[in-house]
RNA sequence: GGUCCUGUGGCCGAGUGGUUAGGCUCAGCUCUGCAAAAGCUGCUACUCCAGUUCGAACCUGGACGGGACCUCCA
């Protein structure tokens, strides 16, 4: 097994990976809540693990990989004021609530194909775990560290800070937690300004609710995914991610949890992954800066110059480290798109290449680097660097200035096959999606020519020409603008 | 305001106390009927100030800039 090292936030440190029961790996990912359109930063979120997943597969491992779907239960904010963001649309829309799940959950699942990431093994949704979220409530209580008023249920933050580390995930001071905690309005009932709720009252006309022994009403914000952790990869497991945005409040209420059901640590390594930036900014929902993957595939948000292909994109999530931010621009999308393509190429090329007697090139030693460099904390980038250089070695050896042996080209198409294709989930752009970029080009360019036509009056040629493009089956629309076309 | 992270060449982005990251762009060369592709070469960077050190982009302190969290978000 190859020795793997990954940062911990936990102990804000790179440690060398040790599984509680190899060569078993328990995995848990915080999901997407489903109540509209996953944007990017949840799919690089996502991507990221899905690579860690299959690296850690591909050394060795067998990973029990779970990520959740919240279907209920998130809160417009932490107290117990807000609506359930799911019921909110719901009514909005004028549709049930598990209408509004099944769209974007197919969405979602949609997405993450294009994006060519594995399934989880396990993906439990919030909805489907209410009997163990309210056993957990109550274990909790039992223990002294949660209270009901008047049917939702609080964890007693302080109380528990006195015997554990309630900070341990941020390294803040509780004290100045409490300092600085701002005084929201109808925080309710609750005794102390962190506390959270793990099962909140549902007001008459909440749409998602269920009966408890506190009366009807919902889970709270971070108790479902205490639950479905510990059900199916036990008190103690692995490998716990998520975006850094959950650091704070999240994972550090769902540690509490935990420990104050169960007295353990959930988890050994806590990993983050960071934000996406548009122009410098976070890409979140609330701000309205982020785009749908959908709109980058296309090209057809305002800031895109154009379409990038689900594999492009990927390829340049992937020339960032996980922890590091990634800001999107037309430039940097396109400079990944060419490098990608000639990467794709070098494969091709590959294929083609007769052996020589001697090699003058180490594929051995690149190889290695390749493994050195996933197993430095997951460093994608420089994977690909490496593999840049695999790819010159190639092409040099295709133009006849560099030379390998039938075993150095075995190598490098396991290189290629491993670590571009099994670990990081790349794959040839589908040949339908480029014949549809080339064949937009095409239809661009004669709608040019036409267009010089009409500006001659000559009209009995651009007629023809969109009689022609009809019967080929493009529609031409002429308008005040110019003209546009479909399929 | 508090806590933390960060500042690298035209752009994007790795990185280690002394040695080439890599990609894209640009220029030149080789190849080519011309291009394209590919290869080679070049443009050689580390916010600023001070300190530690034989030596710092990498360690320490300060300044300035950017960001995240503290409030729903991956």
């Amino acid at each position: 097994m190859q020795p793997l090292f990954l940062y911990n936030t936990l102990t804000r440190k790179k440690e060398e990976f040790k599984a509680l029961n190899p060569p078993f790996v328990g995995m848990y990912v915080c999901g997407p809540t489903v109540y509209s359109d996953v944007h990017l930063g949840n799919c690089r979120t996502f991507i990221s693990f899905d690579i860690m997943y299959r690296y850690l597969t591909h050394i060795g491992y067998k990973v029990r990989y779970l990520r959740n779907i919240t279907d209920a239960g998130h809160l417009e904010s932490d107290g117990d004021v807000g609506e359930d963001k799911i019921s909110k649309k719901a009514k909005l829309q004028q549709l049930e609530p598990m209408e509004i799940v099944q769209t974007y959950t197919v969405d979602f699942h949609k997405v993450m194909e294009l994006f060519n990431t594995l399934p989880p093994n396990i993906e439990p949704t919030a909805t489907g775990h209410i009997i163990e979220q309210q056993q957990i409530t109550e274990e909790i209580i039992k223990k002294g560290l949660a209270y009901e008023v008047n049917g939702t249920v609080y964890f007693d933050v302080e109380k528990f800070a006195k015997d554990n580390n309630y900070t341990a995930l941020t390294g803040r001071k509780l004290e100045e937690l409490l300092e600085n905690t701002r005084d929201l309005e109808g925080q309710g009932d609750k005794r102390g300004r962190l506390d959270f709720a793990l099962w909140i009252k549902a007001k008459p006309e909440h749409l998602m609710k269920w009966g408890s022994q506190w009366g009807t009403g919902f889970p709270g914000w971070h108790i479902e995914c205490s639950a479905m952790s510990t059900k199916y990869l036990g008190e103690q497991f692995d490998i716990h991610g998520g975006g850094m945005d959950l650091q704070a409040t999240h994972h550090t209420n769902e540690i509490a949890q935990n420990i104050a059901y169960c007295g353990k640590q959930p988890c050994n390594y806590w990993l983050h992954t960071n934000m996406l930036t548009v122009s410098g900014q976070k890409m979140s929902k609330s701000l309205g800066n982020s785009f749908l993957p959908r709109e980058l595939f296309t090209g057809n948000h305002k800031l895109l110059d154009k379409g990038y292909s689900p594999m492009a994109v990927k390829f340049f999530m992937l020339q960032t480290h996980y922890r590091s931010t990634l800001d999107f621009s037309n430039e940097a999308l396109q400079a990944s798109e060419k490098g990608f393509d000639r990467l794709m190429e070098s494969y091709s090329t590959l294929q083609t290449l007769t052996a020589s007697a001697t090699s003058s090139e180490d594929i051995k030693a690149l190889q290695a680097k390749c493994y050195e460099a996933m197993n430095d904390d997951f460093n994608t980038p420089v994977l690909i660097a490496c593999l840049f250089d695999a790819a010159r070695i190639i092409n040099s050896a295709n133009d006849k200035k560099t030379n390998l042996t039938q075993i150095d080209i075995d190598l490098l198409k396991d290189i290629y096959r491993h670590f571009l294709f099994d670990v990081m989930g790349l794959k040839p752009e589908s040949e339908n999606l480029k014949t549809k970029q080339v064949l937009g080009k095409v239809v661009e360019m004669v709608l040019h020519i036409r267009d010089k036509a009409k500006a001659d009056k000559n009209f009995n040629l651009s007629d023809d020409i969109r009689n022609k493009l009809t019967e080929a089956g493009v529609q031409v629309k002429d308008g005040k603008e110019g003209s546009s076309w479909k399929i």
